[in-house]
DNA sequence: AGCACGCCGACT
DNA sequence: GTCGGCGTGCTC
């Protein structure tokens, strides 16, 4: 803390700032603060900064000190943000550790983990110079479009202009245009946090006289109806509610904006404007008992003695097996003892659904945090979360970045689901891993759950790691489902197969919808086919980018890129020769909908993939006719098996399993096992038996027998023994190294010189240089290089410094252009 | 991430 | 010759 010396005394310390920026760079920088900021400044709050030659950018304060760089003259910071700060120590140590155990910078991590509402930059903007009389006639023929351009918008970022021209150096004309006169360059900041102003209207407290009103009336009614309608129509409101809008007042009223404009200018009605928060909710009924079945009495006790020993705990529980209860319980706990509590869900299960089911219980205390809201709501959270309005945090992957003050207790539901794991850019985190170290920094417990837990976490809970509570039974007598394989093979030899459909799926259909139940049908793949093919020449349309099959969608008639989403019209005659025989080989969804939709013409089907739930509130709306029941059978990707709880599907069909069983991948069985026992354990009631058909050529495929016996520690046994032959041995750290580049011939150079460089430090303990499973995404050629470690025999803060350097030196000296190495460390 | 600088190939 | 693309290095 800083020392006052009195409100009349300037604190006249030179003090020297730390900063994080958000950008990709290896170091913090230095700012110096001038003499008036000095009692303002704090770590962890936010300060404006100018970084390069013009770009001004938020920072983050991370250090505050008074030594003086030696090697250079440190700028100015420009302005403190906040009052209090917006980040606390902890985080920012939260933050170190990420960008250390990941491999990246420090500011990719502050730019994952701030709202983008927190961060603001500047833009350079480009207007017209009004002074200069723009004669066009001298103008060249790019000076001449961007001036074009500005007459019509009188604002343009670099980028427009950069596209406008079409081509990527555009700052020597700009400056030759500035040097003209002809226009102005501009750095602009903008804040990108509002509040949320909404107007209300009160009645002038004189009308609360009846006489005075009844006068009113009389002259409003007259002279202006409309008046005397939204009058009328604010005391009826006033009746049922406290506070009125301004838009409920035009709605209620139909009396047009204006009219109201006019009673607020004649003081009939006063107007005041207030902030309002976007995320307010009626906190109604709070139901807040329910009875736990003893089996889960006795899993919530182990839970707590666990803790007593463990800070992690991974809880074991077969689907609907009521953990969400148990989860419930332990928050009312912590609750009450005054921490804060991390609820972490895989995006896609954050729906509405378990949203009001828990809010039911902590009222407006709990706070939802993910990627579908805006940047306004999520500063409203953030800033709830750290003002510990909010004690509880129901939220997906990012959440681990929120603010806590005194964090108690981590869920991890569905702790395996890879959708925890974020790829693309940096940092590539795994927020189920990091809320484990973030647990440890709170001195908070750390709850994993699921129902297929990943082998990672499995290993830790059986070693001793951490602790392991195990829920056998389903909640509410609810039986598990009967599974009945089919062979597609019998089926198609005896002809008793209707298109995709089986005879024991037809009849396990017919029956559901006989008893007014419902149905789901997975299919892991989106499209109508994954491949078109000429029956003459064998040739397939691929995608120009990606080199793999492009797939049919029947609904645009194109042939769609599912890696970077390139589409081109689907060809009549094949390109190659010619011929007009062209088929489709294999199925996904969409043909899945459009032959039931054939062969049960009265039921309703609907369609469940990213395909159909890409409009805001399609995901929702799906599921909200499902659960009143506007739908009768929903076919689906791999969406209608996560974490999605349906009253009254009874029915699960598993419409080719083998897309799963075949998967190329080192971990497939473990995942094959996992969609399949999720999507099977979605089937069945209360006092209804659920049943799942799952069709494949394979009846016999060990998985499919160990899903049957819900045999997981059997899976797990296998996989564990099979991996100890692979080169991929399963109890090893893995760290990829992934190098992308567009030219195959030079991608394969730079991944073995690099493995070479790799391989001076680390032996026959890196594999590859391979491709993974797909060789090209979005234009790039990936090869990625694996780094095993024997768990226990090696210090992984040495081993990641040691990567940190080869990889930086490879990128200053020996990377070729274009080339791109992302280190992504999976500790597996 | 920007942005400047400097090298190099392609074009009036 | 010059313009624009592209690699490289730097920003407190």
């Amino acid at each position: 803390m800083l020392e006052f010396t009195g409100s009349e005394h300037t604190d006249r310390r030179t003090l020297f700032v730390e900063v994080v920026l958000p950008l990709g760079i290896a170091i913090n920088y230095t700012y110096r603060v001038p003499y008036d900021l000095n009692d303002q400044i704090a770590v962890g709050k936010r300060v404006v900064v100018q970084f390069g030659k013009s770009k001004i950018y938020t920072a983050i304060v991370a250090g505050i000190g008074e030594q003086a760089p030696e090697k250079y003259e440190a700028k100015y910071i420009i302005d403190v943000l906040d009052a209090e700060p917006v980040v606390h120590q902890r985080q920012l140590q939260f933050w170190a550790w990420i960008a250390d155990y990941y491999l990246c910078n420090i500011g990719e991590v502050m730019n994952a983990a701030l709202p983008t509402a927190l961060k603001l930059a500047s833009e350079t903007k480009v207007e017209l110079n009004k002074e200069y009389p723009v004669d066009k006639t001298t103008l060249n023929d790019r000076e001449y479009l961007i001036v074009d351009a500005l007459e019509l918008q009188p604002e343009l970022t670099v980028n427009d202009i950069a596209k406008l021209l079409g081509q990527k150096t555009v700052m020597p004309i700009l400056k030759m245009m500035f040097e003209k006169g002809i226009i102005n360059i501009s750095e602009e900041v903008s804040d990108r946090y509002k509040p949320r102003v909404r107007t209300f209207i009160t009645l002038n407290p004189i009308y609360r006289d009846q006489d005075q009103l009844r006068e009113l009336f009389g002259i409003l009614e007259k002279r202006a109806p409309k008046q005397a309608d939204a009058v009328l129509a604010y005391i009826q409101l006033s009746r049922s509610q406290k506070t009125i809008s301004k838009s409920e007042l035009v709605e209620a009223s139909g009396a047009g904006a204006a009219a109201i404009k006019s009673l607020i200018e004649k003081e009939i009605l006063f107007a005041e404007e207030k902030i309002v928060s976007r995320l307010v909710h009626d906190a109604d009924d709070l139901e807040a008992n329910f009875e736990l079945s003893p089996a889960q009495q006795t899993a919530l006790d182990e839970i707590k003695q666990g803790f007593e020993q463990k800070d992690v705990l991974l809880l074991h529980g077969v689907t609907s097996a009521g953990k969400t209860q148990l989860y419930i319980r332990l928050i009312e706990e912590m609750v009450n003892s005054g921490k804060q509590i991390l609820y972490l869900l895989p995006e896609i299960a954050l729906t509405t659904h378990i949203v009001e089911r828990l809010r039911k219980y902590f009222g407006n205390a709990i706070g939802v945090y993910h990627s579908r809201f805006n940047d306004n709501e999520r500063v409203e959270v953030w800033q709830k979360v750290l003002s510990g309005q909010y004690r509880v945090v129901l939220g997906a992957r990012s959440s681990v970045f929120l603010p806590f003050k005194d964090l108690g207790l981590i869920v991890v539901d569905e702790e395996h689901e890879n959708s925890y794991k974020q790829f693309d850019p940096a940092p590539r985190y795994n927020a189920r891993d990091a809320s484990i170290y973030l647990g440890h920094m709170y001195g908070a417990k750390v709850l994993l759950g699921s129902a297929t837990p990943s082998f990672e976490s499995f290993y830790n809970a059986h070693n001793g790691k951490y602790g392991l509570v195990k829920l056998t039974e389903r909640f509410g007598g609810v039986e598990m489902p009967l599974i009945e394989v089919v062979s597609i093979t019998e089926e198609t030899k005896k002809k008793t197969i209707q298109s995709h459909f089986t005879s024991v799926l037809m009849q396990d259909i017919n029956n559901a919808l006989a008893n007014k139940e419902q149905v789901i049908l997975f299919q892991n793949r989106r499209g109508y086919a994954p491949i078109m093919l000429c029956k003459i020449c064998a040739y397939t349309p691929k995608c120009i980018n990606c080199d793999v099959s492009l797939t049919y969608h029947k609904s645009s008639g194109k042939l769609h890129c599912h890696y970077c989403g390139y589409k081109e019209d689907s060809p009549n005659i094949c390109p190659a020769c010619g011929s007009t025989q062209l088929e489709y080989k294999g199925f996904g969804t969409e043909k899945v909908e459009a032959e039931l939709k054939l062969l049960l013409p009265d039921a309703r089907i609907a369609r469940m993939d990213l395909d159909t739930t890409r409009s805001k509130n399609a995901f929702q709306n799906i599921l909200n006719d499902l659960d009143e029941h506007r739908i009768d059978i929903l076919a689906g990707t791999q969406m209608v098996a996560k974490g999605l709880d349906f009253a009254s599907v009874t029915v699960i069909g598993i419409i080719s399993a083998d897309s799963l069983l075949k998967y190329p991948d080192f971990r497939a069985n473990e995942r094959a096992y996992q969609m399949l026992s999720q999507v099977s354990g979605r089937a069945g009631r209360r006092g209804k038996q659920g049943k799942v058909v799952i069709q494949t050529y394979d009846p016999g495929h060990r998985v499919i027998q160990q899903v049957i016996a819900h045999d997981y520690v059997d899976l797990y046994n296998t996989e564990m023994t099979e991996r100890k032959n692979f080169k991929y041995p399963p109890f090893y750290r893995l760290i990829e190294i992934n190098i992308k580049h567009k030219d195959p011939e030079i991608l394969h150079h730079q991944a073995e010189a690099l493995a070479r460089d790799l391989r001076k430090h680390f032996d026959d303990r890196v594999i590859g240089p391979e491709y993974p499973l797909v060789g090209r995404i979005r234009n790039y050629f990936i090869k990625t290089i694996i780094l095993k470690f024997e768990k226990d025999n090696i210090s992984m803060p040495k081993v990641r410094a040691t990567i940190k350097d080869v990889i930086t030196q490879f990128n200053t000296t020996k990377l070729s252009k274009g080339s791109v190495i992302q280190p992504d460390v999976d500790p597996y």
